[in-house]
Formats: C-alpha cells, structure tokens, sequence
DNA sequence: TCCAGTTTTCTAGCATCGCTAGGATTGCTA
DNA sequence: TAGCAATCCTAGCGATGCTAGAAAACTGGA
C-alpha cells in the first residue's frame, strides 16, 4: 500500500507545482499570460493533466492559488498587529505591493470564493479578524464589524487603484498616514 | 460639399452606436460578452469597421465608454453635492450600482486612461474636483488632495467589494453612513 | 512471468476570441 | 461615362479554454 501513498503524494504534489507555476507566471507577465498550454509545458506535463487537479479549469487553478494568499496575508498582518493600526494598514499596502497578481487574485479576479458566508474558508476569515482586531478598540458605538469593512474597503481602494496608476504617487505615503489619521481615533 | 458633411456625420453616428451598442452589451451581460463580433452584428456591419472607427480594438472601444461613464459620473456628483459629503458619497454609491458594468470600464478595466497627470480628460478631472469640493472642508491641517484620494479609494473600494459579494449585505446602508463619520469630521 | 483490467496520460480537435490582409463594392470626380 | 478614391466585406491567422477518444503505463491475480 506504500505504492499507492506515494502515487497520491506524487499527485498533490504535481497539483501544487501548478499552482505555483501559475503564481510565478502571473507574478512575471500577468494573470492574462497564464494560459493552460504555458502552465502544461511549464509542468512538462499536458493540458488535460491540468483539468484532472483542477476540474474547474483556469479559474479553479486561480482560486486555488488565492487561497494560499488569503494564508500568506493572514501571517502577513498579524506580523504587522505589534504596530496597531498603522502596522496592519502598512503591512496590507506591502502584501499586495509585493504579489500583486496574487493580490488580483484574491479581490478582483476569481469571484468564486465565498466571501463572508457561513462557509468562508477559515484562511479568509482570519484575514478579516485581523483587521478586526485592530478596528474594534477604535469603534466606540460604530458597529466594529461594518466599520472594519470600510476600513478594508478603503486599504483595498488604495492598493487597487494605486497599482494602476490612478493616484498621485506623491501622496503615496501621506495616503496611509490619513487612513491612520482618520480611522486611528477612537470614536464615540 | 453637404454631402460630405452628411458622410461624416453618417460616420460619427456609427461610432457613437458602436459604444452604445457595447455599454448596452456590457450592462446585460458583462463586458466578457462584448465581443467584437457581436458588436458588428449589433450595428448590423462588419467586424473591420469597428476597427476603423477605433483603431485600438475593443480597449480603445471600452476606453470610449468609459469617458462618456467619466462625464455622467461628474454630472452625478455635482447633483449629489447639494446633501454635502453623504450626498456625493452616496451619488458615487449609486452611479457605480446602477452601472456597474461602465464603473468597472472606467476604474478596473481600461489601463490606458491616463489618470492624475496633465494630459488627464477634463471629465475625469471633473469627477475628482467634485470629491475635492466635498473634502476640502473638513480637511483642516491634512493634505486636501491626498484626503480627497483616500476619500475616492474608500468609496471605490466599497463599490467593487460590495459588488462581489464580498461584504456583508446586512451593514450595506451602515458602511455609507461610517464613511460619512469618518471622513465628515473637520480635522485640526 | 505474463496477462487482463484499471488508471493515467497524450494527441488531436472544437468553438471562440481579437485582429488583419486583400479583394470586391460603392460612391465621387472629372 | 471612365477612372479614381474611399469604404466595406470575405476569409483567414494565431491563440485561447476546454474535451473526446486513443494510447500508454501501471496494477494485481494466475
């Protein structure tokens, strides 16, 4: 039977050489550049190899690989909680600086993840909690909960439209200093 | 001489039916569905006229789009600024609700609009000076324009989160009224 | 060791996409 | 009316995501 373990290890294992050929592809040339004869070639294996992983295709493979960034930015911002707010909003600006097809992944691409539901993958909530945590002691009588949403829509705001060239790079900086500013006081 | 007249203005017609043609397409079935085949048959031409009329293909065709989404949007703001900050942060709200397909034309898709520089539209500047009318006022000692930026990426963040399902629809209306107090605070 | 039977993999192809070259058609001018 | 110029369409290229059916490899029992 040790046969037979090593052919499933063998297989998950493939399953994740494609999903990380398909991050570092994207990464280098963009989410358009990865297309399932460059990811089958890049694996030396062949197209249908592919939809045997992953049935869904090319989005599946996506999701797939957003489920490991939801994982990686979850570590990623609690790093950043021993500097408060400003730590995690720093910390979020740098995630999806530094991956940001990763990033296009996780929040702009791949709409099939099922976000705040009751079957949200536990990666994607410890995402939220983390910005959670930081929110809550600054929301007095606000709803912690939606103003932690309008915090992360106001990170996402700022990261999506700074990568494609829509705001001052000037500002840069100054931006997330305001977003402390204006999100840091404790309201009541 | 009128006859050339009629010609060109027989040709103005056809482009500006090409970009009604593809909003309409893009509202119903999402800009994927806005094919350039489609598109002719819609306007009851050939597929090479299209590219006569917009020599950059479907991009320079959503990029039309996308300015006319430009110039409705800042009528939309300036008729929203009479209810002060929550009026044009709930105007933005609705424009990107009503037209989601034209909003993603103008801040996701279509990477060659040029944003914040000096050749940027005037309709373009336009949407930003009406955020800037609003966040002016309560900017205090805070940069008015990065606060603007920041005020525009909240409100974009919202817009696209929300629209993949990927807030909770329970505090949709609270989430407006958060940014208000957030933002609607004058800062000293 | 060899032979079914199962699983895995590949070859080849479909429909569709954006886009374009080159010929056919139309309309204008002299 | 003949020639010219602008306009338009047919046909096709390369590439995409995806899949059916053949080929190959591996499995376990005689």
């Amino acid at each position: 039977m040790t046969q037979r373990q090593r052919r499933v290890r063998d297989r998950t294992e493939r399953g994740e050489r494609i999903v990380a050929a398909a991050r570092e592809l994207a990464e280098a040339e963009g989410w358009e550049a990865v297309t399932t004869r460059r990811l089958a070639a890049l694996i030396e294996y062949s197209q249908p190899v592919l939809y045997s992983h992953f049935p869904g295709g090319k989005d599946a493979i996506m999701a797939a690989a957003a489920l490991e960034g939801f994982a990686e930015l979850a570590s990623t911002l609690a790093a950043g909680r021993t500097g408060g707010l400003a730590g995690v909003a720093g910390a979020y600006a740098g995630f999806a600086e530094t991956k940001p097809a990763l990033y296009d992944a996780m929040f702009t691409l791949a709409s099939e993840l099922p976000f705040a539901q009751d079957d949200t993958p536990e990666v994607m909530k410890a995402c939220f909690a983390e910005l959670f945590a930081v929110i809550e002691p600054v929301a007095g009588k606000q709803d912690a909960g939606a103003l932690t949403e309008v915090f992360w829509s106001t990170l996402h705001g700022l990261v999506t439209l700074d990568r494609g060239r829509r705001l001052s790079p000037a500002h840069r900086d100054e931006r997330l200093a305001l977003v402390v500013a204006r999100f840091g006081a404790r309201a009541d």
